[in-house]
DNA sequence: GTTCTTAAAA
């Protein structure tokens, strides 16, 4: 009886102290804290089990090993507490067991919030929202009352499935029931579904009302602007946060930050954010792994490689993520050599590469034609890595051998997949077609396509161009004819450059600029003194005769053209590094203009389209002419 | 005496 009693004492103390430990992320103390009480001859009770769990989760335990608890707690009958089962409901999503958790909810015979509230969040982690969403139905159908904690778990399953509809009742329900007293968690939820479902209105209202603000919360508002592709409330908010916060945004915020400026190629504020980590003193304190990180992918995204080089040679402790964006940054910028090096610097270090690395690594082998290399590669991955690949390997591959020119082997892939190959591979099997002007395989490519999904109008453009260069006009006639019934209409062409620190868009036939008139006149001189020195223009390319046919069925545009002419007029004798981004694939004619330019005006020209990075210099561009 | 919560670089 005595000996009893103190057991139990000794028990409660234990596991106060464990979760103790456990909170303030002593993991060492906490693990050796358990190894000694279980050497002492003591077994865990109800309470220890779920600190139990979580410090095993936190010492990334194997699944196995906690099993053994599970048989443990069902041996002596601790599954009778509704504690131990949500740590177990838990443990089991933790490792995606869905079923395993869903057969120990259905076994509980009284359920409570928490344990709802771990269903719905744990289905929601493992991408089942409708799950998720339906659990919560339930839940409230069965009289229990939800939480703010369940409130915010079931948001993150509409963020998921798009519905703002339902996260708008949620809110209502949340105010209706007095849910909503000042909760950072729960507000901040409601900011980033409103702002995953591309209602930034409602976000930013929740946003404007609330009385804390966490760096989550700065962190949703900001990613959620510049997800949705406004980048000067992005930066906005991003000065207001360090205005209002007055200390250090987390690597988190800079990332989202640094990635806009990526997308958008907006080298200037991605330079000032540069700037501003390196003057802030969390160099201090963090290694700085995320920051350099997403740096070095933003100069490569942005054009500017030569920063991206710099940074990466710089940086001490560089670790997968590192590589790999250091490798993709290559490939984009068509060095498929330099990729496939940084590749083997990479594993002399000892760092293992990854699905992701290969995916870097086969695309910029693709864009570097380096089709033996890319097929080692792939091999490799499979044999010394025990890399499965994934249907994004297959893409690579097939371009490898498409762009390449190696249209059969391509296509031979294709048929040797072992899934279903996607839209996407069919579409980019299209893209290469064009450029060799392979109308057979082309049309069953697109064939392929349109059967996933018949509106997809860069399809249709790829095949009309297809047409257009191999002089099938009627087919091409065709093409646009179905393209109108359907109602699809061609991108707008758009191209950008920054001079003296503004962002200057061009459009089709855009006279809206004050340089318009010299610009023109620049142009038709340029092009006169090209002909004459032989640089022979596209005449059959498709996009130039599509221009007889008026400003609808401009393709192209040229506003690449317009973005350099407007480049020379303002910065006349300025020999610096011009970088200029394009919406829509560049067209062959603009393609000869740049080279031309680079060499008479003698400057170096980076082009980006949505592909990839042309780099002109000295009448050449680093993609060869295929792209 | 305890369990369930938001963002995040290739």
């Amino acid at each position: 009886m005595l000996a009893h009693s103190i057991k139990r004492s000794s028990c409660y103390s234990f596991n106060s102290t464990l979760r103790t430990l456990l909170k303030s992320g002593n993991l060492e103390k906490a693990r050796h804290h358990f190894v000694q009480f279980r050497d002492q001859g003591f077994l865990p009770d109800n309470y220890t089990i779920p600190s139990l769990l979580k410090l095993l989760h936190d010492l990334h335990q194997t699944l196995h090993y906690r099993e053994n608890i599970h048989s443990f707690a069902i041996k002596n009958g601790h599954l009778k507490d509704i504690f131990v089962t949500t740590g177990f409901v838990e443990m089991y999503f933790g490792f995606g067991y869905v079923a395993s958790s869903r057969q120990l909810f259905d076994e509980t015979p009284i359920k409570d919030v928490v344990l709802w509230t771990a269903m719905v969040s744990g289905f929601s982690h493992n991408g089942l929202g409708d799950l998720s969403v339906n659990f919560f139905a339930q839940m409230v159908g069965e009289g229990v009352k939800p939480n703010r904690i369940t409130l915010t778990s079931v948001l993150a399953a509409c963020s998921q499935l798009m519905v703002p509809k339902l996260g708008r009742s949620v809110h209502g329900f949340s105010i209706r029931n007095g849910i909503f007293n000042p909760d950072v968690v729960l507000e901040t939820a409601f900011v980033d579904m409103y702002a995953k479902c591309g209602n930034l209105t409602y976000s930013t209202k929740v946003f404007d009302r609330m009385r804390d603000r966490n760096s989550v919360t700065w962190n949703a508002i900001i990613t959620g602007h510049a997800n949705n592709q406004f980048p000067e409330p992005t930066f906005r908010l991003f000065r207001e946060m360090i205005y209002e916060n007055l200390r250090e945004p987390e690597s988190s915020v800079l990332a989202s930050l640094l990635q806009v400026c990526g997308g958008t190629s907006d080298l200037r504020h991605g330079r000032e954010i540069h700037g501003y980590v390196t003057r802030s003193c969390r160099n201090m304190n963090s290694d700085m792994m995320v920051e350099n990180n997403a740096l070095i992918d933003m100069y490569a995204k942005a054009g500017d490689l030569n920063s991206a080089v710099l940074l990466f040679e710089n940086v001490k402790n560089k670790n997968l993520v590192t590589w790999t964006t250091m490798i993709s940054g290559y490939g984009m910028h068509g060095l498929g050599t330099e990729a496939v090096e940084a590749f083997s610097a990479m594993k002399k270090t000892g760092i293992t590469p990854d699905g992701v690395t290969f995916i870097a690594l086969l695309s910029a082998c693709s864009h570097g034609r380096l089709v033996d290399e890319g097929l080692q590669l792939y091999m490799s991955m499979q044999r010394d890595y025990k890399i499965e690949p994934e249907m994004k390997h297959f893409a690579c591959m097939v371009d490898i051998y498409a762009r390449s020119g190696l249209l059969d082997q391509a296509f031979s892939f294709i048929k040797k997949m072992p899934v279903e190959p996607s839209e996407f591979i069919w579409a980019s099997l299209l893209s290469s077609c064009r450029t060799y002007k392979n109308v057979v395989l082309g049309e069953r490519a697109t064939e392929k396509a349109l059967a996933f999904n018949q509106y997809n109008t860069g399809v249709y453009i790829l095949l009309s161009q297809l047409y257009a260069d191999s002089g099938q006009w009627e087919d091409f006639s065709k093409v646009r004819l179905v393209m109108k019934d359907l109602g699809l209409k061609p991108t707008t062409a758009q191209s950008w450059v920054e001079v003296e620190r503004k962002i200057y868009v061009f459009a089709v036939r855009d006279n809206m600029n004050p340089y318009s008139e010299k610009m023109y006149k620049l142009l038709e001189t340029l092009t006169e003194t090209m002909h004459k020195e032989g640089f022979v223009a596209y005449r059959s390319s498709g996009c130039h005769d599509i221009t007889k046919e008026g400003k609808e069925g401009n393709l192209c545009g040229h506003t690449e053209k317009l973005a350099l002419a407007f480049v020379l007029i303002k910065s006349e004798g300025h020999r610096g590094v011009t970088r200029i981004g394009k919406n829509l694939r560049v067209c062959k004619d603009c393609h000869v203009f740049f080279k031309f330019i680079s060499k008479i005006k003698d400057c170096d020209i980076i082009l980006k389209d949505p592909n990839r990075y042309h780099h002109f210099k000295r009448g050449n561009c680093n993609c060869c002419d295929l792209w």
